[in-house]
DNA sequence: CTTGACCTTGACGTTGGGGCAGGCCGCACA
DNA sequence: TGTGCGGCCTGCCCCAACGTCAAGGTCAAG
């Protein structure tokens, strides 16, 4: 019956004793046979496919606890997961990079100005808005949905171009622990502005004076990761020094072109902007 | 004086209190004052820019214990720094998403072959070797260095093509804990071979016994890391069932083959053989 | 004077193990 | 039959880099 010891064991799949012990005790990955008396582990040769897997996994630094749900899987879903995991190590890899480079180039003085910061007059408009305090990005993302699903429903008339385009507001910071609040607003036109507010009641109907705004286009392939706004907004800062203006803090503004065609990948052509004054 | 409590500081600098205290008890980033008796720390806003640079250091996983070395150093030795840093990260990064692909091929029933793997014949043939237990790769490295810049020294003659290729052979595991011994050989032409050991008493003449090798080429790229050792060693293992062949375990050997031109960035074109048998 | 926001230190939890102490177990050798 | 040695067991503390209480001190506004 072919069993080993946890030594032998840990030699042919790579994992220390330690470890196997752990996943043991985890339930991930139980010896074959424990000898009653003497507390001994033994393992079959067939767990070796098993554990080299969990090595693997591991190696990809996915939390055991994952490791766990995956292995349990069967062979496609599994895969499935792993790819899902990986992209998300991509994407974050991807935005550390950016990070890096930036920071190169920062110490080096190069004081690049990664994205590249120009202004806009924004007109006197009316927009029908939804505030509320939200958690986290994928709150602000939820409650995006919901308002968009709710223009949609109500078909109102689309301004065109970005002037017209939806946009959020975040009033405050917006993460795990503090709860914006964020504002989403939809520009309408004047003249059918109190009709349509009459007609949504579930919207509040105001009225944004003219001002300038100062934005940085991210495009379509706007991935919204921390470390991406972090740069972003450091652009805008240094920006703002150069130009010797002073952005307000608070009411950063996300404006999204759904216009433009949106595939699953590409997500909305956005970009980031701040009001001067 | 402009000096801020620690929340506002916190906020400012998109670090947490905890971690601000953390970061003053290493000494990474004291406080301007420290008020006697209450035992409150105050901020300058000039310490922002060192904040932040923490910041986004830790966002790149860098430890601290770096962290506190590179914001000690000026600004263009922290880049390179930085920079050092960042390109480990890449090569880590890229093994592991050979290892994430490879993982979701296997789960997909792919069984993909990673690496070609080939076979070929190896002559009789002297060797001037060098033996040595060292630990882990760096160690390794460090060794085949020396054994390479004693070989320079004392100019000792080619020999053409693969068969005359510098290698080294891992007669046991190598790693942090367990130290090999690592062989590094050089083969010599049989004429000479007496003469050569004479000349230099450091390394043993030995010779070695026609046999046939199965070998995985990783070309000039052959980045060297542990998750890939493991694949390729995969590869190895998934042939050998195929073929019906069973490789020795030990003696696995690393070729270089430093005739093709090695620029910095892409280092020697090597491959990595077992011997059958 | 109280309230509530903010600050302090210190202790404990987290993840995935590493390392060590003290004690069994089993095998080889004398 | 003893004795040594290597391997195995459990249990304990340790690491980074904080997050999360708890218990109590500080400070400004009302």
């Amino acid at each position: 019956m072919d069993l080993m010891s946890i030594g032998e064991f840990a030699r042919r799949s790579r994992l220390s004793p330690k470890a196997l012990r752990l996943y043991d005790k985890l339930g991930l990955l139980p010896p074959a046979r424990v000898d009653a008396d003497s507390g001994y582990r033994f393992y079959e040769v067939a767990q070796l496919e098993r554990a080299r897997l969990v090595a693997a996994l591991r190696q990809l630094s996915v939390p055991l606890a994952e490791v766990k749900a995956i292995v349990d899987l069967e062979p496609s879903s599994a895969a499935a997961r792993i790819r899902e995991y990986w992209a998300a190590a991509e994407v974050e890899h991807t935005a550390r990079r950016e990070l890096a480079e930036h920071l190169v180039d920062l110490m080096n003085g190069k004081r690049s100005v990664m994205y590249k910061v120009t202004t806009r007059d924004i007109p006197d408009r009316s927009l029908l808005c939804l505030k509320r305090n939200v958690k986290g990005q994928d709150g602000a993302w939820a409650f995006g949905k919901e308002f968009v699903a709710l223009l949609r429903e109500r078909s109102l008339p689309r301004m065109e171009g970005r002037a017209g385009a939806t946009f959020s507001i975040y009033w405050g910071e917006v993460s795990d622990d503090s709860d914006g609040p964020i504002e989403w607003c939809r520009p309408v036109p004047e003249d059918q502005a109190a009709t349509l507010a009459a007609e949504v009641p579930e919207l509040h109907l105001r009225s944004e004076r003219a001002h300038r705004e100062a934005f940085v286009h991210l495009g379509p392939g706007g991935q919204t990761s921390v470390v991406q706004w972090e740069l972003v907004s450091e652009s805008l800062r240094a920006w703002a020094d150069d130009q010797g203006v002073k952005p307000s803090q608070l009411g950063v503004r996300i404006t999204y072109l759904w216009s433009n065609p949106v595939t699953e990948t590409s997500g909305p052509d956005c970009d980031f902007a701040v009001p001067l004054g």
